[in-house]
DNA sequence: AGCAATTGTTGTCGTCAACAACAATCTTTG
DNA sequence: CAAAGATTGTTGTTGACGACAACAATTGCT
């Protein structure tokens, strides 16, 4: 419900800044001072493998909610939605541990996408504490459709890091899945 | 936790009913359901960059946080450090900049570091609207300490992931640097 | 001088991880 | 079987974080 931004982002939203670093020099202590951004020198910080995840996933983030704006999905509710579709009747407790979020967060993922009509609790009639969870059919279709997106978003990833390093990636990370 | 063999993803665009398990803990349940999240096929999430990439980066991000505890830096606080000890005088926004975080964000964790006596802003002459920020002295040999730590943590990573495949995933993501 | 832009600051809003506590409901065990 | 313990969904809180909006002081531009 944002959209208000409205700025020149493209669809494709790819190469925009990748190959920036200039190779110049270094920030010479002392005396400089660099005022621009592009020549500070970050020193220890590359080479950190958990500063570039971070801003490699802060940009993944925002062109997966981008690409999918137009239905309305945020990463973690697709990721919700695409457990649920491949395991119909889980419980919350399960698809939790599944996606490595918490039970109470998935609470309110749940109110959200069940208000939406694309996902329903049903009681389960085994273990009265637990909602087995399920698409509705409306969520099915709907989720066909996020797919689509995700997979263009998929496109832009490619595009920004290259085909084959993406897939390196997942495989570096395939652990972690 | 690996999912060591999971292949289950029948890529038959129909539905991928589970390969029946035997109920193992738990009373059957009738229907062949997971229970055991190590059992829930993830489907389309497999494949996601920005599903590997968000997991690595929790982990990552906790492994930092607990190995850092004992000089309470977070990874924000550790990076806007790193940046004003390499380029002294930098003003906020410079390293706002920089690090790609808000000005506004900038300001409390300033105002924390500060309180800490680790740096200080220190009033331009140049330009009174900004200030020039470095490190104070216990600044300065608290960063060499919090180094050591952070390599520490980088070892980490290297031990989770394989030391080639580390220097990959930061050649890959350098870009985002 | 006048007006737009920048800088630091304050504040709000929404997301997210991490806990804590609780009622209802199993499961275990004495 | 009944009490004790564990699990499930829920509510609530805390704190870090990104995204904005508005503001005063200051600078730059014309």
């Amino acid at each position: 419900m944002r959209a208000a931004g409205e700025k020149k982002v493209t669809t494709s939203a790819g190469r925009n800044e990748l190959p920036t670093r200039a190779p110049r020099k270094r920030a010479g202590r002392g005396a400089a001072r660099p005022d621009d951004a592009d020549e500070v020198g970050l020193d220890a910080l590359v080479g950190h493998a958990g500063y570039a995840v971070r801003r490699f996933q802060i940009w993944i983030f925002q062109d997966f909610v981008r690409t999918l704006a137009s239905v309305d999905i945020r990463p973690t509710q697709y990721s919700v939605m695409t457990v649920i579709g491949a395991n119909p009747g889980l419980s919350q407790m399960a698809v939790a541990k599944r996606l490595g979020i918490e039970r109470a967060r998935l609470v309110h993922l749940l109110d959200s996408l069940e208000g939406r009509k694309l996902v329903r609790r049903i009681k389960s009639k085994t273990d009265r504490r637990s909602h087995a969870l399920h698409l509705t059919a409306q969520g099915g279709l709907s989720l066909a459709k996020f797919k689509q997106l995700a997979a263009e978003h998929e496109r832009h990833v490619e595009e920004k890091i290259g085909k084959g390093n993406r897939e390196r990636l997942l495989q570096i990370l395939a652990g972690f899945t």
